[in-house]
RNA sequence: GGCUCGUUGGUGAAGUGGUUUAACACAGCGCCCUUUCACGGCGUCAUUCACGGGUUCGAAUCCCGUACGAGUCACCA
């Protein structure tokens, strides 16, 4: 058994899509499960989309995401370079078109790009379907030996007019067509450049690639590709099609339209392990109702028999839900490094981090609701009066003002400021007072926050606020209360 | 338009002929717990698997057709 070789083949076009990821996430689980190889290979073959910068978005968004490659351009490897437009200079692709063409498989084409765009749109035009038939097929080759020293032509493949080409998808299924419904399309540009489809089989077949991991659209168009393969004789690698992933029903989701790619969810505050085991789950099931899963769990977990064939819509929220279960199973250490910059820039007077850190993890989502979450301990908002109002809790302007007028004496007379002591004390003088727990805290929270939701309750925000603060914020909440 | 693929709840999905009166999770709703929100717990949310036929004692599961959707038909990947 050949050792298993994927290998995620981006084009530098941009930010890195979530349908991209997704699809070297894929590519990255099939090869580690059989031990095998992930390799990253950078094409671009099309200079004019080509964009600065979008290199080095894909390294840094596999490193970001624990994706390392065997091989690839920043590492070397056996079968370099992997930069296709370094490859072209080797001329490995006119070389293999050539052998294609000797072996009647392809052929060279001197035609006007403009003029078959005009016969395709006419067709277009008439609702009848358009096939190019190329009348350079049937030049005499002693005018293409001649042309193509003085010409520049392009090498198209050759297609068989009858019968039928299958290819099986380890996801899909096999999947036949007439030969006759394809298209001679082209190998190599007139630039000299490969086009996607032929250096993709050339740089698989010389990279060993054994398991091909791709999106759907790319189904219509394998066919072709094995037409290739056979020609040349090479083995043929196993195909995986994934299903899209959608922003909606009607649309797949892309940086086109504006959605977000992953840079955008991690500077949003999503940590990219979530993001990953999310995007994991879009278009696969694991065999368990196990949701939340490390890297190396997916590693083992995954099969490619479990891939769906329908497409996936993104949904935000339940990502959201699992940012927040990576943040809530951390480790609070981990925790607390992880927001301590956000805490430091959030957060300016001398309070403990450490306690605040802890009372955030159990309550956020995202780390950019961090800023607003304690954005009260610098300075206490202002607030209304109606905060002091909760039906739940029992409590009214009122109760408020009569809660807070204890707490001030209770904490005036605490000679210990050390979380137990507040909240044994705090409990005390609610049995002491007869009133519901919610009846007493409820307005402490209020008044040391001046917010409708905190993290923490009100004994850890006194604990956090220390005596002095806590005392001026709840004397300020009295005579607010008494002023109205 | 041709070809290819797809269609289980608002979303991700399980399910491959009977044990499904369709799992699990997110979102929603309701309740409980709790020092608020959250977290956690509990309950509720598809009599039905796009629709119509057929096969079968029995179908979400097999077959056919229809509808709708997507992809593809570039010197883009």
């Amino acid at each position: 058994m050949k050792k298993v070789r994927t290998r995620f083949a981006p084009s530098p076009t941009g930010y890195m899509h979530i349908g991209n990821l997704r699809t070297a996430l894929y590519e990255y689980l099939v090869a580690k499960k059989d031990h095998g190889d992930f390799l990253l290979r950078i094409e671009d073959t099309d200079q004019e989309r080509f964009v600065e910068g979008a290199t080095d978005i894909i390294y840094e968004t596999l490193k970001q995401c624990k994706l390392y490659h065997d091989e690839g351009p920043d590492i070397g490897g056996p079968c370099g370079p992997y930069v296709q437009s370094e490859r072209v200079h080797s001329g490995i692709y006119k070389t293999y078109a050539e052998e294609l063409i000797k072996k009647g498989k392809a052929h060279y084409c001197f035609c006007n790009q403009d003029a078959i765009n005009q016969q395709r749109q006419l067709a277009e035009a008439k609702g009848i379907s358009f096939k190019y038939d190329d009348p350079c097929k049937h030049l005499p080759m002693e005018e293409i030996e001649q042309r193509i020293k003085e010409e520049a032509y392009v090498i198209r493949q050759n297609i068989p007019s009858t019968g039928t080409t299958s290819f099986k998808d380890e996801v899909y299924g096999t999947i036949t067509v007439e030969n006759e419904t394809l298209d001679e399309s082209i190998l190599l540009k007139s630039d000299g450049f490969p086009t996607y489809n032929f250096a993709n089989i050339i740089d698989d077949h010389l990279m060993g690639i054994t398991h091909v991991v791709r999106g759907n659209e790319y189904l219509s168009s394998t066919p072709k590709y094995n037409l290739i393969y056979e020609a040349f004789g090479w083995d043929i690698p196993t195909y995986i099609h994934c299903p899209p992933v959608m922003k909606d029903e009607h649309q797949k989701l892309s940086k086109r339209n504006g959605d977000a790619s992953f840079q955008d969810l991690v500077a949003k505050g999503y940590l990219p392990e979530a993001i990953l085991n999310y995007i994991a789950l879009l278009g696969w099931a694991p065999e368990t109702t196990q949701e939340i899963y490390s890297l190396e769990e997916l590693t083992q977990a995954f099969n490619v028999k479990r891939i769906g064939t329908s497409g996936a819509i993104f949904d935000i929220q339940k990502l959201t839900w699992m940012n927040g279960m990576y943040l809530r199973n951390m480790d609070e250490e981990t925790y607390y490094q992880l927001v301590l910059p956000s805490l430091k820039k959030a957060v300016n007077k001398d309070y403990n981090l450490k306690d605040i850190s802890k009372i955030l993890q159990q309550r956020i989502n995202l780390l950019s609701e961090i800023d607003e979450a304690v954005d009260f301990f610098d300075e206490l908002p202002s607030y209304p009066n109606d905060y002091f109002i909760n039906k739940k809790m029992k409590t009214d302007e009122a109760i408020s003002l009569k809660s807070l007028q204890a707490v001030k004496e209770l904490y005036t007379s605490l000679s210990q400021w050390d979380f137990n002591t507040i909240h044994d004390e705090t409990i005390a003088l609610v049995n002491k007072l007869e009133i519901k727990n919610g009846q007493l805290l409820y307005p402490i929270r209020v008044a040391l926050s001046g917010k409708l939701f905190t993290p923490g309750g009100s004994i850890e925000l006194a604990h956090i606020l220390g005596k002095e603060e806590s005392l001026r914020r709840i004397d300020l909440a009295i005579s607010q209360l008494q002023s109205k």
